[in-house]
RNA sequence: GCGCCUGUAGCUCACUCGGAUAGAGCAUCGGCCUUCUAAGCCGAGGGUAGCAGGUUCGAAUCCUGCCAGGCGCGCCA
């Protein structure tokens, strides 16, 4: 049984590496040397079937290590504008941080799983914009919707709700938004027809219609979140940084340190002094602090919160923003080291061949929604996790569609419920395990594909902190790939329910130790185990 | 132009971080159900790991250059 991966040193540190493996672990039964420079470690069977006991007594503790002695890690992820509802380019950030939350903790970390919402800024007005004027459209007056407003069918929806919650507390006395007159300047018309929108509807007006488009699109974002199987620990407002003075106070305290310096009407922080390829705006000229500004202070915040570690799980176009946020945690005397930043790759769309441009403005997306209602939770985020999460994607719906009874999602739970079959099937026979018994019996497992199979179940404590400490959670969904192909062979060989009763019962504590595996690996990647299909 | 990610079988992807003959699934072909679920198993074919150099006893893995693709380079978020 080859228990280490072999591996080229020189003679002096072989013969080192021998002494110090036989002393420490006297499971060793031999050593060999195969290949020149290679070396083989092998390992007692009753070592091996020490495991198997091991998962059974203790199911929970199957997974777990105390890699993380506690630390603790916060882990920011998804963290998408609440402008529109999560599409299918947030689901693999979502499903993979949500992945990496449960290994980090199998692991032995501290983690708190958090959701920041970017309730703040232009783009939040211009869904306030969007609303309004659907509501407008609602109550039956003539509005045009500009083309670089959210023009998706949601917007719609929530215009009739509040139409029917709020009645026409929002309609202006005599309609007159300002025209496009010059088409190259959208963007500047945009604002000025948010100006005219909180002009005609006055502060608290304005503040309700905003609210009321932030905390649908939130509540809906909640709900396909937790439909999607994933639970945040704590949602962060933007907009409470300038609440509660955070922004201000981080801004003042770069100044204070002399990173803060004024150009063309603006304030710019000097982040071109640690290392960033040039300095940021943080103050508009215009007094309205930038995103950049928020993060500043939502980041020196995590820290002042006790987290010892940060993680945050970011879409690979905002890699070049990485430099910036860690030359800020610099100049506020924060070790940038503490800031992990994980990008994930997007995912690009094909449907029938054709890649499928996304946009939440313009309302061509596919939502998470639509695609869990198509494939399943389970395909789903088998899917998104399976894969490493800084490679491309490519992500063909029509094949994900005709194709989910091939996801390899079902194999391993196909396995899962073909155990538990196994179990009704004994029951009906009126048999019953003994798991004290079988335990005491794992000495009767011999059989290659037996010892494959515990051998493999041996791997999966490791393979678990390992996927947490590489932030890999593709290699647990690989590891689970194994297993199931190795108790399909064994299950297609040898027969479980026996006659030689102690034979049988070894058997089924390995079924169970399997199912145990199984079920607890599935759990992490947020699959579900089925108990027949 | 500069920066980041990537290039492995027809397709989609792995390879436990420098090790043994590069592996799976899908697709193709051939076997296995009167016995615990055939959503399974067993087998076959299919590879110049983008190309060219370099480091090393050893490279898909590290370095350099080129080629190809994705993303980014705002007082947007």
């Amino acid at each position: 049984m080859l228990l280490a991966k072999p591996c080229r040193q020189s003679p002096v540190a072989i013969a080192q590496l021998i002494a110090g493996k036989l002393g420490a672990d006297s499971s060793l039964k031999q050593v060999t040397v195969a290949p020149p420079g290679f070396i083989n470690f092998h390992l007692q069977q009753s070592a091996l079937f020490d495991v198997v006991g091991k998962i059974l007594q203790d199911p929970a503790a199957c997974g777990r290590s105390t890699r993380g002695g506690q630390q603790k890690i916060q882990i920011e992820f998804v963290s998408a504008n609440p402008t529109g509802p999560l599409h299918v380019g947030h689901g693999r950030g979502a499903a993979y941080g949500a992945a990496l939350v449960n290994l980090l903790r199998a692991a032995g970390f501290d983690v708190t799983a958090e959701y920041y919402v970017n309730d703040a800024g232009r783009q939040m007005d211009i869904l306030a914009l969007s609303v309004w004027l659907r509501y407008l459209e609602h109550l039956n007056v003539n509005i045009a919707l500009p083309d670089n407003a959210y023009r998706g069918e949601y917007v719609k929806t929530l215009a009739a709700a509040l139409a029917a919650r709020d009645g026409t507390r929002y309609l202006p006395t005599n309609y007159a938004p300002p025209a496009l007159s010059d088409p190259t300047a959208a963007e500047t018309h945009l604002d000025a027809f948010i100006d005219y929108c909180q002009q005609q509807l006055g502060d608290a007006q304005y503040r309700a219609l905003h609210a009321f488009g932030c905390d649908s699109i939130l509540n809906g974002i909640n709900e396909d979140l937790r439909y999607f199987g994933m639970v945040f620990d704590s949602w962060y407002s933007e907009r409470s940084l300038s609440e509660r003075d955070l922004l201000a106070k981080a801004v003042g305290k770069l100044a204070d340190g002399g990173f803060i310096y004024a150009k063309d009407g603006a304030q710019w922080f000097r982040s071109s002094a640690f290392g960033d390829e040039k300095d940021r705006v943080v103050i508009r000229d215009n007094g309205q602090p930038t995103y950049f500004a928020s993060d500043i202070a939502y980041h020196a915040d995590k820290f002042a919160r006790g987290f010892e570690h940060v993680i945050n799980i970011w879409g690979a176009d905002h890699h070049g923003y990485i430099p910036r946020v860690k030359a800020a945690l610099s100049a506020l005397n924060e070790d940038p080291n503490r800031l992990e930043i994980l990008l994930v790759q997007f995912a690009s769309l094909y449907r029938a061949g054709q890649k499928v441009q996304m946009s939440t403005r313009s309302g061509e997306f596919v939502t998470l929604r639509e695609l869990i209602d198509e494939v399943g939770v389970d395909a789903a985020r088998f899917f998104y996790t399976s894969r490493r999460s800084d490679q491309h994607l490519d992500f063909d719906l029509d094949l994900a569609k005709s194709q989910s009874q091939d996801n390899p999602v079902y194999y391993l739970q196909y396995a899962h419920a073909r155990i538990c079959s196994v179990f009704r099937q004994l029951a009906q026979l009126g048999g019953n395990f003994d798991q004290a018994v079988g335990i005491a019996a794992l000495h009767r497992l011999s059989e290659a594909k037996e010892i494959a199979v515990a051998a493999t179940l041996g791997r999966y404590a490791e393979t678990v902190a390992h996927a947490a400490m590489q932030r890999e959670p593709h290699a647990l969904a690989n590891f689970l790939r194994e297993l199931a192909t190795d108790y399909h062979a064994f299950y297609n060989q040898h027969k479980i329910i026996v006659d030689d009763e102690p034979l049988r019962q070894a058997r089924l504590a390995l079924c169970s130790a399997v199912r145990v595996v199984l079920e607890d690996g599935l759990k992490m990647l947020g699959v579900s185990a089925p108990r027949e299909m």
